[in-house]
DNA sequence: ATACAGAGGTGTTCC
DNA sequence: TGGAACACCTCTGTA
């Protein structure tokens, strides 16, 4: 536990400074952000940041067009560009939702249950993303799963189910108050550690 | 060269 | 009703 404290001193401003450019992002580019994280899913993220850039430029979302974009950038183009094209159509609803729920756990839960693409994990990637996690949020993947497996937070990398998704949330963020680092923070210093930068 | 694990998981089906 | 098994899919790094 020392040892992450003195790892994070060396990274506290680095990762500050990455989530506060998340905060200042226009509300122009929730969007962008929206479809990348509907992309990262199994996925390499800066292939997934360049497809992103492809797709946004299109006039119309053309599901095989989008499809061409996918194909040699994500893992799943065929399901992924059925998402993308859903999630033009229910964008405003989706952000009416951002406006008006404010307890941002429930906002994390709305869009897991109203975006097709998004489960629990990708919803409060999203909102990291965009600035709105707010420390509530974990971001339960893999890397993380292993990290606090590691420092004994939790017992075994596997998510069973949404309670149980709930329950090692808690946990984490029951760590990061006794460890005394934001969650948000703690999750860029984990991710980090695993590849040497800080990208999304 | 060929093999194989790993990539910021989620949706559907079947019982 | 809930959860286990399976489908989705291709590229990259390492041995």
């Amino acid at each position: 536990m020392e040892k992450i404290k003195i790892e994070y001193k060396s990274k506290k401003d680095l990762i500050k400074k990455r989530l506060s450019e998340f905060s200042d992002l226009n509300e122009k580019d929730y969007f962008s952000e929206f479809l990348f994280c509907l992309l990262t899913p199994q996925s390499n993220a800066k292939k997934c940041w360049v497809a992103v850039n492809d797709i946004i430029k299109l006039k119309k979302f053309e599901e095989n067009r989008i499809k061409e974009i996918l194909r040699d950038k994500t893992r799943f183009h065929n399901n992924k560009s059925k998402y993308i094209v859903n999630s033009k159509e229910t964008w405003n609803k989706i952000k009416n939702s951002i406006k008006d729920i404010k307890d941002k756990k429930a906002l994390r839960n709305f869009l897991a249950d109203n975006v097709k693409g998004y489960g629990l994990k990708e919803a409060g990637h999203f909102l990291r993303n965009i600035g709105k996690s707010e420390n509530q949020i974990a971001i339960l993947d893999r890397h993380i799963l292993r990290n606090l497996k590691n420092l004994g937070v939790i017992e075994e990398e596997e998510i069973k189910n949404k309670d149980h998704y709930y329950e090692i949330e808690k946990k984490f963020l029951d760590f990061s108050v006794k460890i005394g680092i934001p969650i948000d923070e703690l999750d860029l210093l984990f991710w980090s550690r695993e590849n040497g930068e800080i990208f999304k």
